[in-house]
RNA sequence: GCGCGCGUAGCUCAAUUGGAUAGAGCAUCGGUCUUCGGAACCGACGGUUGGGGGUUCGAAUCCCUCCGCGCGCGCCA
């Protein structure tokens, strides 16, 4: 997966900021050039809280001795009112300890940021991101949940931090398939105001089976014996008539037949419900203002096909258009022999679109890891062409997010083309139904803080709690992995999960409700980080802007549960060896507090980027 | 055939993008427990990171080569 540009953007309330700024600086002047000090976070607590790396490379490369010139470095580093403790360890390795003062402001800094420290973005341009990609008339089964959840999520990270973001929804609503569709319902006269999402469905699948000429198109390419194909050709008689007024609805639609038209955007209505429910159910930001599809580009086709002719980036063969690549021998196809556009071609129009019209200067296409080798000549023919620039001419990204394959249990992909599978709306469903059996399960101890809410309430938590669930196993994992679909899993509310997450955060919530002070008091009240579990609490919480940096340069979601799942288990450290309540000193109480409020911010703000709610009580 | 992707504990997955002793969850076994919320915490067991070679102070990570699995490959989307 390619990266995003990277940002020199860094939080200005992360001490590794100063600390990159001061190491920068001594290298400088004992190496006479700039290095990345190469500054991260200690992966064990006995060497301190930051360390420096640059040394051992840059050693290297000056052919000195790297023990040597990291003991040059530290003594040229001005460590003055920033480090208590910095000293040489291992092969080279500098450690750094915090002095607690610093720990305490940046603290103090990130807690009174809106954003939790993360630095407004400076690049103007949009980010787009496709995401979703529903059919029309066709059932949304679980390859969608990834697109969906793994986009809106993007989307979310991206507006964290700070920029303009395009969620575009590239629905296939267009073309022979729904030409085919439409054509099968109106030849049995089906009433379209009663029409249902499985009513379009059974209309796709018998449109597709009807159409059919697979025997047929065999014997021709194998060249059979005229018998046998007259006698093919007669058994196909039905499949041809079908694809004949499949082919004329196509023409009618395309040339804006009133009557047909308004009977596809009955189809879109229809299937699009499932989608807005889908999302609303997941927490994902998606309508109908995200719906851009292959409609829509429909009538951009022919100019892109004149465009790279008349460029000679694309050239005839064979009767059709085809783009070819210096690097490789497969062209991509832009037009075929007859005329017709490819699914290339509104990929094509798309890119153009984002990239010009939308300004975005980043294009991510969330969409399954299968079609990697599209995307790849879909790029890099937009680039031969000049289309992957923005309107002030900066050169996009366009990455491919390519997400691995849902499979079943049996490892295999889990095809839902014969209809027997289950839908998104299944496990959404089953997911909600968990969810509520588990929490109105804990909610009839009458000790559990649950206890005695009306069931409408129980089952909003309930649902929270299974989506919870399901999107954190999707989005904590590589998202370029294959996907084991196991709904027992995906539900599990113990250990490393989403609802791990959530129970963490409603202790928090708990402990700062039944204090009797009010949120003011507590955002008054200083820190002062004494215990070592307040201490790592606080340097994993300034971290959290630079992780969401990360994520927007790596487009990796995964490194959001993990900040998470470590945030949650450090203050779970915290809460068990330092008395909150219970402390027998007032101010110790009110700072204690303050450490708990800003962790159930940065908490609650991390799950928002995973479009995860998180709930007072659970 | 060509191209791309993936192989880590019994299972599902991590590993701060080349850093110090490869970590979690589930499962199994043991402990904490009249609780500031037990959906929790602590510990034990479990590994030649598919095999081999190379690069270097240092490799699960980069390069080469095998093996295994998956996906894609001109007129579908």
């Amino acid at each position: 997966m390619a990266d995003a540009p990277s940002t020199p953007l860094r939080p200005a309330c992360d001490p590794a900021t100063e600390l990159d700024a001061r190491f920068r600086a001594a290298i400088h002047a004992v190496a006479g050039r700039d290095a990345d000090p190469a500054i991260r976070a200690s992966g064990n607590a006995k060497f301190g809280d930051y360390q420096m790396n640059a040394a051992m490379a840059l050693a290297k490369e000056l052919g000195k001795n790297p023990r040597e010139l990291a003991d040059a470095i530290l003594k040229a580093t001005d460590l003055a009112g920033i480090a208590s403790k910095c000293e040489v360890a291992g092969p080279g390795f500098i450690n750094i300890t915090l002095e607690r003062a610093v720990l305490e402001s940046s603290l103090a800094s990130l807690a009174a940021s809106s954003t939790f420290g993360v630095p407004p973005a400076t690049d103007p341009h949009a980010v787009v991101i496709d995401l979703c990609g529903v059919n029309v008339a066709k059932q949304m089964h679980v390859g969608h949940l990834r697109a969906t959840i793994i986009g809106d999520s993007l989307a979310r990270v991206f507006e964290r931090l700070g920029r303009k973001v395009w969620r575009e929804n590239h629905l296939g609503d267009w073309g022979l398939p729904i030409a085919m569709t439409l054509a099968k319902l109106i030849r049995e006269k089906r009433d379209f105001a009663r029409l249902t999402l499985d009513d379009l469905n059974a209309a796709y699948r018998g449109a597709q089976k009807e159409t059919a000429t697979d025997d047929l198109d065999a014997a021709r390419e194998f060249r059979c014996g005229p018998h046998r194909l007259a006698e093919l050709e007669l058994q196909y008689e039905p499949a041809r008539a079908a694809m004949e007024d499949a082919k004329k609805t196509l023409i009618r639609l395309q040339s804006g037949d009133a009557e047909i038209v308004r009977l596809w955007e009955r189809l879109i209505e229809v299937t699009m419900e499932q989608v807005y429910d889908a999302a609303r159910t997941l927490h994902c930001k998606l309508g109908a203002e995200n719906n851009r599809g292959e409609s829509f580009f429909r009538d951009r086709l022919a100019g892109v096909v004149d465009a790279f002719a008349k460029s000679g980036v694309a050239k005839s063969d064979r009767g059709a258009m085809v783009v070819p690549f210096a690097d490789r021998e497969r062209p991509l196809l832009i037009q075929k022999s007859d005329g017709g556009f490819l699914y290339a071609t509104t990929d094509l129009a798309a890119v153009r679109f984002r990239t010009f019209e939308l300004d975005g200067d980043l294009v991510v296409y969330v969409v399954d890891a299968r079609q990697r080798d599209h995307f790849k000549d879909v790029f890099d023919a937009a680039r031969l062409v000049g289309w992957s620039k923005t309107k002030d001419g900066t050169e996009a990204t366009l990455v491919h997010l390519g997400f691995g394959a849902v499979l079943g249990a049996d490892k295999k992909p889990l095809k839902t083309r014969s209809g027997e599978n289950f839908t998104l709306k299944d496990l959404l469903d089953e997911a909600c139904e968990r969810g509520a059996a588990e929490v109105m399960r804990r909610a009839a101890d009458p000790n559990a803080p649950t206890h005695g809410l009306a069931e409408s309430e129980l089952r909003a938590i309930g649902a929270a709690v299974g989506i919870a669930a399901v999107k954190y196993a999707d989005l904590s994992g590589d998202l370029t992995k294959d996907y084991v679909f196991d709904l027992d899993r995906m539900v599990a509310f113990e250990g490393d999960t989403g609802p791990y997450l959530q129970y963490a955060h409603a202790r928090i919530a708990s402990i700062l409700s039944k204090s009797g002070e009010t949120a003011e008091a507590i955002a008054r009240a200083p820190f002062a980080l004494a215990e070592p579990a307040e201490r790592a609490l606080a340097l994993h919480i300034l971290r959290y802007p630079q992780m969401v940096l990360d994520v927007g340069r790596s487009l990796e979601t995964n490194r959001v549960g993990l900040y998470l799942r470590t945030l949650a288990e450090l203050f779970n450290a915290f809460y068990q060896s330092c008395p909150v309540l219970k402390a027998d000193d007032a101010a110790v109480r009110l700072t204690r507090l303050r450490l708990c409020a800003v962790a159930r911010a940065v908490l609650a703000d991390g799950l928002s980027l995973y479009g995860i709610v998180a709930p007072e009580r659970m």
